[in-house]
This record gives C-alpha cells, sequence and structure tokens, in this order.
DNA sequence: ATGAAAGCGCTAACAT
DNA sequence: ATGTTAGCGCTTTCAT
C-alpha cells in the first residue's frame, strides 16, 4: 500500500506538497498539481483515513442510527438522508439499534470513536436515549422521526398530533364511533403525541377518550396482533382502530382476519405509514403516511449547517403528514 | 478528551500497561489491572479509533454492502448478520449501493480507507462488481445472495435453480400452462439462476420454454409492473407468472389489478421472498421463502473463518429455499 | 509557493 | 511484569 510520501518521491516533491493537492489547497502552483496528480494515478494511491482522522480529529462518514431497519418509513428516509449527504462529500453508514437501549448506546460508543462527522439518531427512547457522550464531545446530532427530552437538538418530525387527529376525524365521517388506538412502545414520543391526537380528535367530535380502548402494541408485529384481539374481546368491542404503525397494523390485520371481522365494515381501519403494499391488502388500506424521504433530506441538510455553524439555535423542522383514504376506513 | 497517558498517569503505571489492560494482555499483575480498571472508569476514558486503528491497520467493524436497503430480504439478513459479528465482537455499518455500481464502488473505496476488517456484500453485478481493491488488500470478503464471477470468495446463497423449478412444479400441478417469467437485473446471478430453474422446471415437465415470456424487471416495483402490462398485452398471454422478487411482485399484482385479472384464477402468481405482508395481500400470495436470516449468520460466520484464517480455501454455502402455498397460485 | 519538522494517540518491540 | 521508545501516515505550523 503507498503512503503519502510514495507519492511525494514520484511526483519530485515534498509530502506536504500531496497533501496540499489532495485536499485542494489553493496555494500550489498549476504545475505541480498537474504533477502529483499524475502520481496520484500512476500509484493508484488512496489516503489511509486512519492517519487522516487522527490527524484531523475526524472523518467524513455520516452515521444514522435507526430505530428499526426493517421499517420502510426508516429505509426511504435513509435514502432521503444518502441524497444529501452524498452531495456534501459525507458517506452514510447505518446501524441499527433495533428499539434496544443497549444496542443503542454501544453504537452511540462506537461512532463517537469512529469520530463521525455527525449523527442522524432516531431515539430509542424520548427520557432514556443519552446523546450527552456525543453533544458533549461537540458532534452535530439531529433527531429524526422522533423527540428527545432533555437535549436541545436539531430535529425533523412529522406533526403526529395532526395525522392522528385527521385519521379520527375521517374514521367518524364514515360513521364508526367506538374508535381504539394501537399505540407504539411507551416512551417513544410518536407514540404518545399519536395517542394526543387520537384523544384531540375524539374530543373534538364531542366524543369522551376512553382509556380501555387505548392500548399498545410496542410498534411490533405481534404487538399489534395481540393488542388487536384484546381489543375485540373486550364487551364492548371498537368498530373502528387506529394503528400507530404499519407493522403493528399488519399484525392487527391478522387478528381481524383470523376473528373473522371484515375491514371496513364490521371493523374500520387507519395506520401510519403508507409502505409499498398498503394498496394491495384486502382491502387497500387507508394511511396517514409520513413525508419519510423528506425528513431524511432535511435531517441531513440539518446535520450539515450545523457542522458549519455550531452555535446556531436549534432547528425544529416539522412535516404534516397526509391521509390516503383508501378502503380499509370507508363504510359501504 | 482523555488520552491513555491521563490514564496512566492516574493509575501510576505507563501507557503501555493500560493498552496492556485495555487489550486483555495477560501479562499484567491482578494489581494493575484494577487500578487501570479504576482510573478508565473514573474518566469515563474511550479509546481512540483512529489512533488504534492506524497503529494496528485496521478495525473492528464490519461493513455490510447490500444492494438494496428496501427490501426486508436484506434487511432480515442484516439482522442475521449483526446477531453474529457482535457476539464476535464487531460493530456492524450498513452501505446502501442501490444496484448502483457507481455508488458501489464508491463505498468499496470508503470502507477500504476506513480499514474495516471484513466486508460482506451482496454484488450489484456477477461480472462487473470488482472486489479486487478489497481482495488485494487481504481484507476479507464474502458475498451473499449473488454470486460474483472471476473472485475466489466465500459465498453464502440460496439454490436459486431449485427455487424457481419448484414453483413452475406448483404452478403446473395447479393447472397453469403458460406459464412466464419476471426476471430481476441482468447481470445478477439471482435473476439469471432463477430463469435456468424456470427453464429447467418447464423442460422437466416437458414444455418448452417460450423466449416471449421471458421478461425483465429490474427488481424494481415499477419494472415488475410494465412486465406484467406487457405480458398480458401479447396475442397468447400467460395464465401464471413466476416473479423473481417480491417487489417487481408488487407491481405485478397492481397491473394485474388495473387489467381486471383476477388472481389465481386468470392468472396464477408465485414470487420469491416472503415479506411480512404476502399472508396479507389479495390474495394471499404464494412464495419462495429464503433463509435470509440464516443467510446472514453463515456469513457472518464465514467471515470470521476467514479472519482468522485467511488461506482456507473459499467456501460456497447454499441453502434451499421453501415454497410456501397460499392462494395465489391454487385455482379452484 | 514549497519544504522541514513536529505531533495526533495508540501499540508493539525491545529493554529491564 | 513493567517501562521506554519508536513509529503508524497524515496534516499543519513554521520557516524559507
Amino acid at each position: 500500500v503507498n503512503r503519502i510520501s510514495d507519492v511525494a518521491r514520484l511526483a519530485g516533491v515534498s509530502p506536504a506538497t500531496v497533501s496540499r493537492v489532495l485536499n485542494d489547497n489553493p496555494t500550489v502552483s498549476r504545475d505541480l498539481v498537474r504533477r502529483v496528480q499524475a502520481a496520484v494515478e500512476e500509484l493508484d494511491y488512496e489516503p489511509n483515513r486512519a492517519a487522516r482522522n487522527l490527524r484531523r480529529r475526524g472523518s467524513s462518514v455520516l452515521a444514522l442510527l435507526v430505530s428499526d431497519i426493517d421499517n420502510p418509513f426508516f429505509t426511504a428516509l435513509v435514502r432521503g438522508v444518502e441524497e444529501i449527504a452524498l452531495k456534501l462529500g459525507f458517506s452514510v453508514v447505518l446501524c441499527n439499534t433495533d428499539e434496544d437501549l443497549t444496542k443503542e448506546s454501544r453504537y452511540i460508543a462506537v461512532v463517537l470513536a469512529e469520530q463521525v462527522a455527525g449523527v442522524i439518531i432516531s431515539p430509542t427512547s424520548e427520557h432514556q436515549t443519552d446523546l450527552s457522550p456525543l453533544l458533549d464531545r461537540g458532534v452535530p446530532v439531529v433527531a429524526v422521526d422522533r423527540l428527545t427530552a432533555g437535549h436541545a437538538v436539531d430535529t425533523v418530525v412529522s406533526d403526529n398530533v395532526e395525522g392522528a387527529r385527521l385519521g379520527i376525524a375521517h374514521l367518524l365521517d364514515n360513521g364508526y364511533r367506538r374508535i381504539a388506538y394501537i399505540g407504539g412502545r411507551a416512551g417513544v414520543s410518536t407514540s404518545r403525541e399519536r395517542a394526543a391526537g387520537y384523544r384531540l380528535g375524539l374530543r373534538q367530535a364531542g366524543i369522551k377518550p376512553e382509556p380501555a380502548l387505548v392500548i399498545s402494541g410496542g410498534y411490533r408485529r405481534d404487538g399489534g396482533h395481540t393488542a388487536m384481539l384484546r381489543l375485540l374481546a373486550q364487551p364492548r368491542p371498537p368498530d373502528a382502530v387506529l394503528v400507530a404503525n404499519h407493522v403493528m397494523a399488519i399484525g392487527a390485520l391478522e387478528a381481524l382476519r383470523e376473528a373473522g371481522r371484515r375491514v371496513p365494515d364490521d371493523v374500520g381501519l387507519v395506520s401510519f405509514d403508507d409502505p409499498p403494499w398498503a394498496a394491495l391488502v384486502s382491502p387497500p388500506m387507508s394511511v396517514i403516511a409520513q413525508h419519510d424521504y423528506e425528513i431524511g433530506r432535511h435531517a441531513a441538510e440539518l446535520l450539515g449547517l450545523r457542522m458549519q455553524e455550531d452555535t446556531r439555535p436549534p432547528a425544529s423542522i416539522v412535516l404534516k403528514p397526509e391521509l390516503r383514504v383508501r378502503e380499509s376506513s370507508r363504510r359501504r
């Protein structure tokens, strides 16, 4: 493997000059630039990042810590981040925290030690996720999809209250009256906010929310399945349900099918997220779609801005979700 | 930020001793080990990876280059890799090559420069993907899901020929006769092999494969959509179709719906992959499931073995896929 | 505009 | 068993 000194020797210059050329330092004469570039080409030279990172105390890699790699919402977000990051000259590495605080803190330590240039994270927990190792060392951080309490960081999220409210209003419009809510993991802001929007939507229609109709599915498929089953087993089961993400919606739909309840006639359903197959399930699923790709783009842009100017006040971008009505919520 | 010398001073030892403790070198006395550990704790010391990597010429990070982050097949594979890698003491970073040779070679350069300990990759192209930058520098590489020509690397793949043959035999059993194949990207081994299995299945039943019934969908959703539409527009349209991955199956199903063809009565369908929603679409989709999670586990294990002993002959693990019959392929 | 030299923080060879 | 020392490959003063 060639080193910078090999390039320097071949080009007949000092290592310092090679370094300058490599880093677009304008003080090098046109002639030497050419000679160095030729030598780099010739030797197929690639700078050693470890050495560069050690010297510069930083890399050109962004870390993206997502809480569920299986969720198309997050993978779309990844693409948004990538698009902008690559333009800004960064590579993106992905770490799957898997809704697990331990894994999350492990990855935070890893990316810190790897000296990534910045971190975009969907925190596993609103209150327990600890970003301070990052923030204390001045690593730029942007929170996406979910809020994190007690840390003043840039954030890009959906308006979850409004999203849920929209879903409830729509269900109400279609004649459903006993509407349940299958929530996500406790301690995650999206779950809390969507629950708030659920209650708001009901109250706006003069309906008193019933605690028995609110149940958690932990953002997991079998959680959604169990939750739906328990809902149906109640003395006065709901005639509709709002589901906090599409992974649980799969479980809920399975439960409904097993229980022999027909959607949308017996039970109406609206879920958050708009996965590719939403229109293909039977019946086509009505959803509250979030601007996943855009969230990723905004996050990368905010990160870029913060890297340039770390004193700017934390920005908070909130995107409006969008109701997409299909069949699962329409009574005939 | 603390350095190793800070820890050394606090513990009253030399930096070398701290380094030994940190790296579980057994030659340190029990007493000093304790003092060093206390100092590390006290200072919340975390070694600088760039410095360590520079010195050691290597890191403890594995890179996983996947060709489509949106595909649940790959995300399940990621989890398998993670499980084993974490046990072996490695962190896993993910890079999304997005079926794009340029992105792929860029990421190869990046992970090389970052001196990752090993690479697991689903190559974007059987013949064009160039692993030699990695192999030339002795970086252990394992190919997953897809083969790569001209490089002697460990591989973990499904038996795609057998998978496709299974699907065709099943379709034939159910009375379908004109069976089409929607293939993936040209130049990808899975696509080629599945096509071979398709032809094999037909020939075994004494049916001559018709080139007009084989069409590529590029492994993309709209590719599957267009391909299905073109198939249906033929003078003698197929009565069944084998789709090479589930992403295209979504598109194909959409096309079928738009064209007013009923599945499975008018057209039977079997797709590769078994995404979470396969049983929920209408009709529930028959699939050829691959052992995604297992493929990931095996890949990480092979990588671990190769890191220990780089002269071992390249292993090639082939997993049998599994036919899961649901409704989309059963004529009533 | 260019080069010489120092040093980032760690580990491994060598010395004791 | 522990410490001393050199050096990984790069960037960046500082001097010219």
